[in-house]
DNA sequence: TATTGTTATACTCTATAACTATA
DNA sequence: TATAGTTATAGAGTATAACAATA
C-alpha cells in the first residue's frame, strides 16, 4: 500500500492551471446549485453587467468559448429573467446582452459565492501572493 | 462596434485559473494530435514515468479524474503499447500502471512538446515570475 | 465492511458545420 | 464577402451507480 501523496508532474504549468482551475470550477458549481446556475453562467452575469452589456461574440471571447455555446447560455439566463437580449443602436446584427434588476441582485449574492471559492482556493496564500499570482495570470496570453 | 479587449470578471481567480488551463488544456491537445493522444494521456505517461509505477487509483488522485476515467486512458495507452498493468507485489486488487520503454521514448518526446506550450503561455513573463507563478500555483488547494 | 478496478450510462461541455440576417 | 447570431449534432469529458475480486 503506498503511503505518498501523488506526485506532480514536473515543468506543467499548463496542468497546473487546468487542476486549480477545474477544482474551482467545480467548486463553484455546486455552490450555485440552490440558483439553478454553473459557473459559467455566472461569469456571462458578471462580465455583461461590468460593461453594462456586451455582445453575444464578446461574451465568446471572454468565456473562451464557442458564440454557439454562448447561445445556449443566455438562453438559460433569458429565461429566467436575469438578462434581457437588447437590439445593437448601431447593428442590427448584434444583440446585446443586459443584465435586468433580478439578474442584478442575483449577481450580487452568487458574488459572495463565488469570493467564497475563491477564498478557499487561495487559503495558504497571503493577501500579496494573492494579488502577485492575479497579476501573473492577467499577464499569461 | 465596440473595440475594447473583453474585460475579465472582477475577483475571480478561479476563473482566470480555468480560463489558462483550458487554453493550455487544448494547444497541448493540438499538438499530441500526430501521436493519437491527448494532454490527460500525456499527464498520465508523464506522472507513471516519475513515480516508476502509478495505481490507477493514485493516477486519478493526480488527475483530479474519476477512476472509471483512468481505466479508459490507460486502456489506451495499452492499446498503443506505451504501458503496462503490472501486479502489485503486495497487494493483488491493485494493477500498477507502468511505463514501456516505447512509452519512455515517446514521452521523451511529447514532453518537449509540452513544454513548448508552457513556453508560449508564459512569453510574457521573466524566469523568476515564472518560478514564482510555478510556486504558487502548488500552494493552492 | 471497505477498497481497487471495471463496466455501463447519463449528463455536461466543446467544437464544427451549415444556415439567416445583416453589414 | 464577411460577420453576429442561431441550430443541430457529434465528440470529449465527467460523474454516478453497480459489480467482482480482494483486503
Amino acid at each position: 500500500m503506498t503511503q505518498e501523496p501523488p506526485p506532480v508532474p514536473s515543468g506543467r504549468i499548463g496542468y497546473l492551471l487546468a487542476r486549480a482551475g477545474g477544482r474551482a470550477i467545480r467548486n463553484l458549481n455546486r455552490a450555485l446549485e440552490p440558483y439553478g446556475l454553473r459557473s459559467r453562467h455566472y461569469t456571462v452575469l458578471s462580465a455583461s453587467a461590468e460593461h453594462g452589456g456586451l455582445s453575444q461574440r464578446e461574451l465568446g471571447l471572454v468565456l473562451g468559448a464557442d458564440p454557439s455555446a454562448v447561445v445556449a447560455l443566455v438562453d438559460d439566463l433569458q429565461r429566467k429573467g436575469l438578462v434581457r437580449r437588447d437590439p445593437h443602436p448601431e447593428d442590427r446584427r448584434t444583440r446585446l446582452v443586459v443584465v435586468t434588476e433580478e439578474g442584478a441582485r442575483t449577481l450580487a449574492e452568487t458574488r459572495k459565492l463565488a469570493r467564497g471559492v475563491d477564498d478557499e482556493l487561495l487559503a495558504d496564500l497571503g493577501p500579496a501572493e494573492r494579488r502577485t499570482l492575479e497579476e501573473l495570470l492577467l499577464r499569461l496570453r
